[in-house]
DNA sequence: TTGTACGCGTTATCAA
DNA sequence: TTGATAACGCGTACAA
């Protein structure tokens, strides 16, 4: 069914049709309501690939998530789909399955005339470059990118890092255990960069630090390698995901009895929804999540309608402390930094 | 840049560039060379709309999901993605807030002329009609559809709720509690019915039931009425998933006191990740999600391929019985399944 | 307000 | 193997 059947049926020209159908189109009372009569009839619905030829706009976001099962992702990208939804895009999805795969998965979306694209991804200079080349807004959504040209929406991962070490290290923590993530993530290498920053400058010792995946597993393992490497559990855990948290939470509990947050203080980052259950009450940080997405969705439908000429703009958050029953922290604190 | 550009460039015709970018098209070494080189060059990719526009196929498969961020549905977004990318068709995501949102979402759906659609949602029969008068061949994911006239891949529920009402009825547990899921849910429901079936057949008392949202809170509230109704802990609770499972679990042991699986036994469905922690070792069924989306993608692409000749097919997958700490199964039971 | 005519970028057909 | 030409379905000047 095209323009042309309805435009046959209702006794009017094609281009009588293709107005119906664009908002504010100047179409007559009379026109507009046999047009879309014959539409109904017919079954009739424009073709956005077609549409889009002349257009240039395909009404459609590409957006680039890795490791969607994470527990962090579908929260990001259900929001990310809502919004950009409320802003009449389309989501089309681009996952990989490391970060790696981010170059190829490139290639593709070049070819689908996306409008823009979101990347949970980090961005390299040359690939910002391509962007621009290519005249594709991009947002980089919680990935500082390497390029300053490019806007992005990002939690402030590094103060994150700096809130719980010195929280914990203003509650008489001193020796700190870290299971960090992946390498090649950069949510975890500034977490945990943050959480050394702040206890080198208050002048504790240095944490012992093993890396982990960001799995359950890795909790587990990670807490074992460092009690085994310290002779003993240390005062605090800081585990760059709360997933990591869990496990080793779990870990400490029923294989080595360790007390939490007796003996010990655990804290992890993102406030999953099984971080708040009664078996954990994490304590934790929260990024937020919906201004995160509804951020983004801004920065990026702006980018799109001044095509390109906006200036590029980071949007910056703060995450957000989640006080649970996993680590001890001193009153004074929590009164100095309600004042 | 379009094929004229590097046409142009390379000195040749533009249906000889086009001619070199489609698989075994008939070209000579020489021109595929000078033609890639001119591309290269340019930045060239082709225009997938415009693509679609001639040739009916935009490699595109719309998913329709509802309510992303329940723990469960990652994991099968992320294999069905992974699937469909294999056989090169690109994800466009519809999420919903609810099922009930579908048959708006539908409408976005046929603008976008995708190639086929994966619906993990229920269908009509009008709808399914829809989608044959509009020749999309659809998958309808883990919902049995009302229509016979539809590919399907499903997990079957029904016979899930049989399994753990007869293995719990069979290591002796007597009055049962159930917490269904939300009366819109065709999953839960189906759950629902065949433990009930199951229970009835085995001349047990009427199990008592309340509703939940399939959410932690579900859980704890589902059990706290239970318990209210029957004057006391049922000996065994059914939760028709697992994140109400854990809320129940969390409930029962660190409200209500109640010894877990000693006094109350309590199983779940789907095998979450967090299921499988050392908190809960849930006694649970696992939906067989690789598998099923590989059949889901297979299915899909069939359909695609033959033009929606290929007969419709019913793909039905059986949970599996995963062995937790939450249930006291006896030993008998056990052996008599490996036999 | 309406219709004519053209172009968006590609693939498909066909004759050379 | 190659190039000219005609679609694909739509939006949009432009003239009426």
């Amino acid at each position: 069914m095209t323009s042309y059947d309805v435009a046959l049926l209702a006794g009017v020209s094609q281009s009588a049709v293709s107005r119906c159908f664009k908002p504010g189109a100047s179409v007559s009372r009379d026109t507009y309501a046999r047009v879309m009569k014959a539409a109904e009839s017919l079954d009739y619905i424009p073709n956005a690939a077609a549409r889009s030829l002349i257009t240039r706009r395909s009404n459609m976001v590409a957006v680039l998530i890795s490791n969607v099962a994470n527990l962090y992702y579908p929260e990001a990208l259900s929001e990310l789909s809502q919004q950009l939804n409320r802003r009449g895009k389309r989501v089309l999805l681009f996952t990989m399955q490391q970060e790696s795969d981010f170059e190829e998965v490139l290639a593709d979306v070049w070819q689908y005339q996306v409008d823009g694209v979101i990347a949970a991804a980090s961005l390299s200079a040359p690939q910002v470059a391509e962007f621009a080349r290519r005249r594709v807004p991009v947002v980089a959504f919680n990935r500082k990118p390497a390029d300053q040209g490019v806007s992005c929406v990002v939690c402030d991962q590094h103060e994150g890092g700096r809130m719980l070490a010195s929280r914990l290290a203003a509650a008489g923590h001193r020796q700190f255990g870290v299971i960090a993530g992946p390498v090649d993530s950069s949510v975890g290498r500034e977490r945990l960069h943050g959480a050394i920053e702040c206890l080198r400058e208050l002048g504790l010792p240095e944490p012992c630090i093993v890396t982990g995946q960001f799995d359950y597993a890795s909790g587990a393992r990670g807490l074992r390698e460092l009690v085994s490497r310290l002779g003993k559990a240390p005062d605090a855990l800081i585990c760059c995901n709360d997933v990591m948290a869990i496990g080793a939470l779990d870990c400490a509990r029923h294989e080595l009895g360790i007390d939490v947050p007796g003996r010990m203080s655990v804290v992890g980052f993102d406030a999953v929804e099984p971080s708040n259950w009664a078996s954990y009450r994490l304590t934790t940080l929260r990024q937020p999540m919906q201004k995160m997405a509804l951020a983004a969705a801004d920065l990026l439908s702006t980018q799109i309608e001044s095509e390109g000429e906006a200036p590029h703009e980071s949007r910056i958050f703060l995450p957000q402390f989640v006080d649970g029953d996993t680590a001890r922290l001193s009153r004074i604190e929590a009164d100095f930094l309600v004042a």
